[in-house]
Parts: structure tokens; sequence; C-alpha cells
DNA sequence: CTTATTGCAAACCATTTGCATCCGG
DNA sequence: CCGGATGCAAATGGTTTGCAATAAG
């Protein structure tokens, strides 16, 4: 189902701007973005797009389930085009680059806070923090 | 080793305020508190604290190893006592309580990224969302 | 005495909100 | 046309910084 599809079905409104913001996080799968980031990018597209619409679209596209929150070391947000393969990330902490990481072992330690106490484990994040391949040779060079 | 002589082996002073800080992280280990809240149990130990002195004992107390930094789902930033043990965190969506979790499964993590790729990690965090004991109870009433 | 530390006020910066205008349906 | 969506400007809230006064050693 296409982005118009999408807002129709839950009775919001098909827009340029949020056409330009989605774009933008589909044609960057993979790489989380800050708003700040997706506003740059999606200004080519849409030129007289607003910083606070936005920040508005991404929420909604959370809302819907277009794009999920990533949540890294730093502190301003990051958002990525929902896939629904379910990943993590490893952030170089040298030049800052992003990679996807696919194994996921929530499974297991679910299992063990199950045999440990209580707590229902709904949901997770996870952020693996090194040096890339690039810095690491670099490094040693 | 206690703070004042910590503090003066890496060439800082032993103030009040830096002790009264820290007092507050050790008297509530295993519970991250925001910034805002260390200064208010922290105001009760020295009344005349400000919240400045505060955020900047807490980032000292860091880079000397004293503390942590947690990171959680929220927007604002937690610390923690550093005693050692690793561990993380299970957060309650519906009350906020936190949990510790021991259970870690970090180096079976860098197993599989050291045979999917050349990252190289050193650090990670990880937090898991859902329902404490205390209210999947009242829920289900 | 010397200078690190403190507390205040002001600056900062990412994000949110109020509101008049605009435009999708 | 109507109400949701937009963009601007202003407000917000957590955090940082500049600086003169203070106090640790």
């Amino acid at each position: 189902m296409n982005l118009e599809k999408r807002l129709h079905s839950r009775g919001y409104r098909y827009t340029p701007q949020r056409e330009a913001v989605f774009g933008v996080l589909k044609e960057n799968e993979g790489k989380p973005l800050s708003p700040e980031e997706v506003h740059e990018l999606a200004c080519k597209r849409f030129s007289s797009l607003g910083l606070t619409t936005t920040y508005r679209s991404l929420e909604l596209f959370c809302d819907l389930g277009l794009a999920t929150r990533v949540h890294l070391h730093g502190d301003s947000h990051y958002y990525e085009v929902n896939t629904g393969k379910h990943h993590h990330h490893m952030v170089c902490l040298s030049c800052g680059a992003i990679e996807i990481l696919e194994a996921c072992l929530i499974e297991e330690l679910k299992e063990r806070v199950r045999d440990g106490s209580d707590f229902l484990v709904t949901e997770h994040c996870m952020s693996l923090f090194g040096y890339c391949p690039g810095c690491l040779t670099s490094r040693k060079g």
C-alpha cells in the first residue's frame, strides 16, 4: 500500500510535504536520520517545507507504523522507514557511521527475563558502539 | 577508595556539593536518576546546591568512572553510581518503574558481529520496555 | 594566597505550540 | 466550501556557558 492510501485510510490528507518527507525516509532505508537531516533532504523535493511540518510528519508516520524512532546514544531523535525487518545499529565512535545489525538476541533474553521475574517485555532498544572497518584500518595505518 | 581520595588523586577538590551529589547516587544504587531528581534529593543534604553544579558533578563522576550514564527511551539523561557490575534496565511503560536486568547477551552478540562484519564493538546500551508485575496484576483486576 | 568551584543569569538548541492562512478532498 | 495541514514566530524545557564571588588546599 502506498503513502496516499495509507494516509487516506486513516483519515489523513495526502500532501506534497508528507510525500517529500516519506520519500527521503524511503531513499535512506537503513540509515537513521535526524529531523534536521530529513528536513534538509526533503527540501530538495519540496523547497518550502517547514521544519515544523517535518517534525509533525515524522511523528505521524511513526503513529501509522510507516516509520520508527531509532534510539542511539546521542540526544537527538532519529527516524527510519519501517521495513518490518527487526534490526539494531552499530555506531562508529570515530566517524559516526551507522551500520545495520540484523542479529538480535532478544528472544533468548526474554526467556531469561521470564525465568527471573514477572516483568512482561514488549519492546526493547539496543545499540552497539565501537569502530567501523574504515576507522580501524586508518588508525592502524 | 572514598570520594575524597578519588577526587584528590585526579587533582579535583573535595566539596560538600560533590559529596551530596555522590551520596544521592550511592543511596540509590540500581535506580537511574535524572539530574533534576538528583538535584532535588541532594538539596536535602546541602540545601544551597545549584542545579548547574549538579550537572557538572554528574559529568565529573562519569569521567572519573564513579558513575555511569544510563540511556533509556526518554529524552533526559539518567545517572547511576558505578558498581562495576554490568547490567541493563527494564522500564515499565505504565508506571515508569525501573528494574535492573543482570542478564546480558552482549558477548554472544559480539561473536556474531565478529563473524558478520569487521566492526569492533567496544560499548553497547540496551533497555527493555514492558509492564512490571504490579501493573500487570492491577490491569487484570 | 591561588585557582578550582560554585551559583546565578543568560545563552543555547532541539522540539513543541498557538494561530492565521492555505489547500486537499 | 470545510476542516485538516502548513509555516511562521514565539514558547518551552533540559542543558550549557560566562562570569564574578567563594572557598578548598
